[in-house]
DNA sequence: TAGCCAAATTGATCGATATCAAAGCGCGAT
DNA sequence: ATCGCGCTTTGATATCGATCAATTTGGCTA
């Protein structure tokens, strides 16, 4: 039945109380178990470029471990890392623009299953945990979209910096046994500043800047220690959202106020 | 059966040729005709704000007629326009992060079907046109959004400009008897800025600046029309890629260089 | 261990865009 | 028709981040 609904018709410009979603946490929804036996494993390099289609199929890479990252690249080399793949996210060859250089390439090494489209839409169809597998990780990966599209858009070079130190904390931190936070970061500055719309150079003085001011230190180039995360979560605005994205209780990480 | 296939190991940074994607032309894949029995046909006014969730319950919105925008605003006042949603799109309150000041608004009027998700995703796994339709729609926003990424995260001001206006022409646009192209340019000054991550007044003299160089005139100020939409689409990367999302052959715009 | 190359750091300078402020214009309300 | 408010335009100035260039560091190979 079709009824035309009364919509919430407000003002052109509501107050903001109105419009902000309750909270929803991202329930995450494990891979299915059994989805490896409808594709193959491959374990990834770190460098390592994935062919987006083999023999001319579209494909779907869901990542189990390490991390995978998307790339356009337009001409005048505008490059432009579009987004991150984390242990549980899904890819699908067709979200890659066209004309547009895309590439998927490994910055963490690990382990990713690759499956030919037209069987996993086939089994998602028949399988209701695949269904919701696939619905839960695409919302997610969307939502984490959203928040990376305003950090880029609107943040300013501490900021952006600070979202993706917190972002990779959250998402492959493990605790120090000096305390605080230590984890991977397996991009290059180029990468980093191609995820963040920053240049290299300016990259590298905002994470000095963060290293002097003793939020951060580097056991290793590929590596950051985080003595207190929540001074971390402090410089940026998108603190709430990552949280609330990736995971970890806040329990966790508070008391910390957001700015 | 699991198998460690053979990938396209590469260099770790590996010739540009071989990291292209064939192109492969999004085939829009119509909004199927009996979706409307599962929901409500909503008539958007502009400027309305929509509800993510009704009665405590995720929705699907596909947008039959008319643009809808998604928002996020942070702390400061950092508002971001993630998305704009055109006929034949998809959303899913899912999709909107939380704790992000996340907000659907209605930037064009038009019809706008409102799903429970529950029943969409229930019809998703047993009527293979809407899981066709979910597919590929969301296959070709997650394109879309990847270029739009590429954008305010590498373009200057009049890429930017030059960007919306051809994405804009080639959703809506349409000849106009005194030849060129002639759309809607439904949103604010501000709201384009924040779709950009530009600030309003600089985008605002930008946009004088290409009217005074004759590429675009402004028969009022939600219309525009693009005399040569060749020479609008040769100050845009992304043009090729454009275009062969949004479709329109190539055919009717061309000649035209990328640049 | 030495030597080499790519990546990262750091400094000096420049420029594009943000910011601030003042008109100008359009549109709805009275 | 007039008024008034908000959106837009435009100018003047400030600033953050880009660019260019010179080292330094790190990692790999011989």
């Amino acid at each position: 039945m079709v009824m035309t609904a009364s919509f919430k018709a407000q003002d052109p410009i509501p107050p903001a109380s109105t419009i902000r979603m309750e909270k929803r946490p991202f329930a995450p929804v494990a891979i299915p178990t059994d989805l490896g036996a409808h594709g193959a494993t491959v374990n990834t390099r770190r460098g390592e470029t994935i062919a987006l289609a083999f023999d001319g199929n579209e494909a779907v890479f869901v990542v189990r471990s390490g991390t995978l990252m998307l790339t356009v690249t337009l001409p005048h080399g505008l490059r432009q890392v579009v987004s991150l793949f984390y242990p549980g996210d899904l890819f699908r060859s067709a979200f890659a623009p066209s004309d547009a250089g895309a590439t998927l390439s490994v910055v963490r090494p690990g382990e990713v299953l690759r499956i030919r489209w037209s069987a996993f839409s086939e089994l998602a169809s028949s399988d209701p945990e695949t269904t919701d597998y696939m619905s839960s990780a695409i919302a997610r990966q969307n939502a984490s979209q959203a928040i990376h599209m305003a950090a880029v858009g609107r943040f300013d070079c501490q900021q952006r910096m600070a979202t993706l130190l917190l972002e990779l904390a959250l998402r492959t931190g493990s605790p120090s046994s000096c305390g605080g936070l230590i984890f991977d970061v397996p991009l290059s500055r180029r990468d980093m500043a191609d995820y963040l719309g920053l240049n290299a150079d300016t990259l590298s003085r905002t994470m000095s800047r963060l290293r002097s001011s003793g939020l951060l230190s580097h056991p290793d180039r590929h590596r950051a220690l985080v003595p207190d995360i929540a001074d971390l979560a402090k410089l940026t605005p998108a603190a709430r959202s990552l949280m609330a994205l990736h995971g970890q209780s806040t329990a966790e990480i508070s008391p910390f106020t957001t700015v």
